[in-house]
DNA sequence: GATGAATGAGGCTTCATTCAT
DNA sequence: AATGAATGAAGCCTCATTCAT
């Protein structure tokens, strides 16, 4: 039983903008908890309230859903301003902090959908036995593992990153100093103090 | 439409072991380029120029396929011998030097998983518009956008590692500590000059 | 090749019950003259002109299609009321008079019963409810579930063997001798003292 | 794992009717104790020790494999020899006694899987010939086959409502009476007039 | 504007069997 | 005589989507 995104009489009026809104806040809580492959049509229907086929009158097609959702939301909503110089900082903690709630749909959605339950598992072993516990096993002095898993995700993510952009930045950037700044970084991920 | 994985004609020979390892190459190198969600057992068997029955019959189901296929793969071949001190520079020159080749299978895998074709386009853009381009705006100097690029993959990589790893080492430690480390991790990645 | 359950126009109006109705009519006869197992559910959807999905949609699945076949059966309607002193002859009548026509889904089923593990919890309680314990009820004295069940076996032994046996012996002989046979031995079944 | 039906060394000479013999002694158990649907060639080859295809080799087909098995095995072994007067208290003691352990293959597999077309054939055969006559030729007067019929229906009948209600009314209820209440009813079946 | 019935395509898996060794 | 690799058919189910109301 799904509750409703929100809470309308049964015998609500026909409201074209506000039928959609309920669609799209349905998706949005759902593509960020479960991942966009694997919440269904269906799912997000019976989640507001209405009928199926309402999301490809409305937008066009499940993923016509997904881009409006990911469109309007804001990843770090007011982080990138500010004094640059704290930047990191803020980032940081944004992470940190949310970690403990809620992504962002987009990074939630993006996360999620390597989400076919046959993965997670093999992933999940595999993550640990051929990256973190290797790494971990180099690494010296307290907090091993922490430091480890922070390299890790570096690994991962610019293969993410790589992937979905294409052809970009850095792949086209020069090699060679591209080594320099991404050792600099897992230098940094590894580094056993943070004080 | 698919071009066997290796060239042999067709009347060869009855060899169990060259057939497991024919669906194995098929397999690899389909979840590689596609993902697994997205490439199904017919299309691998297919292109291996076998029987659908077979995948089941060597490795159980599609899902015991992937293990196998994730679990020959040296993630990091030989990388994680040698001085520690420049375990950093080896990780970059691999990732740098492969990155104009091939992913190892897993990375893919875990990449690709995220690769609903639908996701692909909505994310390019995203991934850009909403946070490559806004931190490369508010950076100074040159190749701000290889900079904010490697803080992108740091910040989707913690996303990634921290969901497929469940609740260990990031969730458990000190978050205080944690945003300190994240955040001298990214204020790396941000730096103007690699030299 | 098959022919519908019933004769429509191919544009038939949608209706929801109809087509349910339809799809459980056509699972109804197939079941009950080819088994269960034998049956596909692609065939029962053809015999009932709609689409393969509309079985999954609206009973779940297959099994669920037999259980509300099972369901809506009655197995010896309105032969358990009346005088309990000529109920045997009342069972003995009817096993007879419909021995020329049809068994009923239950017993058809539970003949065909083909161990299938879907099967298995879906008669047990049915054979309990539908003929031992109404037996059960009627009856005075002790070992009433005794007695039921020994009468239950003997009215499921029948259907098997004389679906089994073809048209022979009991198909050929004078019914209203059968009858009489039939309902000493159900009599007897159903006699309180053993000794 | 399935352990072998006969123990023998790994590396035995190669006995076309010993091995033969063994896919017979594995068929029957497997389909004694599961019923033929639900064991599969291979298992039945397992279990024997032997390679699947020397099922069809040997037998044509899975169905020829039950058709001697069934052909081979007496259903009331010796039961139908000795003073017809307490044929029917034989019968139940035999019902009766045996419940607590195995039924015969071909009860067994009648029970379990009446539905599957391959073995109407054996079934209907062999129904008749290893118990309906049998019974026929121990009886005086008329209708004696129709009073065989209702015997054995009795007999099939109880195998399955034993079968399908599990342990229930009749495996609790006191042997002793059961059987004396079992050959009460087995002797009404065989009694010669109705009226 | 909204419904919900109905569709078609495709996914994974299992089985008895045949073919080449 | 025996093996075991390989096959083809079939089964059930799920999904996003379209059509008629």
């Amino acid at each position: 039983m799904e509750s409703h995104a929100t809470d309308e009489c049964a015998g609500r009026v026909r409201d074209r903008e506000a039928t959609r809104q309920r669609i799209l806040d349905s998706a949005r809580e759902l593509f960020t908890s479960e991942g966009y492959t694997q919440v269904s049509s269906r799912r997000i229907a019976a989640h507001a309230g209405v009928n199926v086929a309402l999301i490809n009158r409305y937008f066009g097609a499940k993923r016509g859903l997904l881009a409006e959702v990911v469109a309007e939301d804001a990843v770090f909503p007011g982080i990138f301003e500010g004094d640059p110089a704290v930047l990191p900082r803020r980032l940081a903690e944004h992470l940190v902090r949310r970690a403990h709630g809620q992504s962002t749909p987009l990074q939630r959605a993006l996360e999620q959908s390597a989400g076919d339950p046959d993965l997670q598992a093999v992933f999940q072993e595999r993550l640990t036995n051929a990256i973190i516990e290797p790494l971990e096993r180099v690494l010296d002095g307290d907090d091993a593992r922490v430091r480890a898993t922070l390299a890790a995700s570096m690994l991962i993510g610019m293969g993410m990153v790589r992937r979905v952009e294409g052809a970009t930045a850095m792949v086209r950037h020069d090699p060679d100093d591209l080594i320099e700044r991404i050792a600099r970084v897992l230098g940094c991920c590894l580094e056993p103090a943070a004080g």
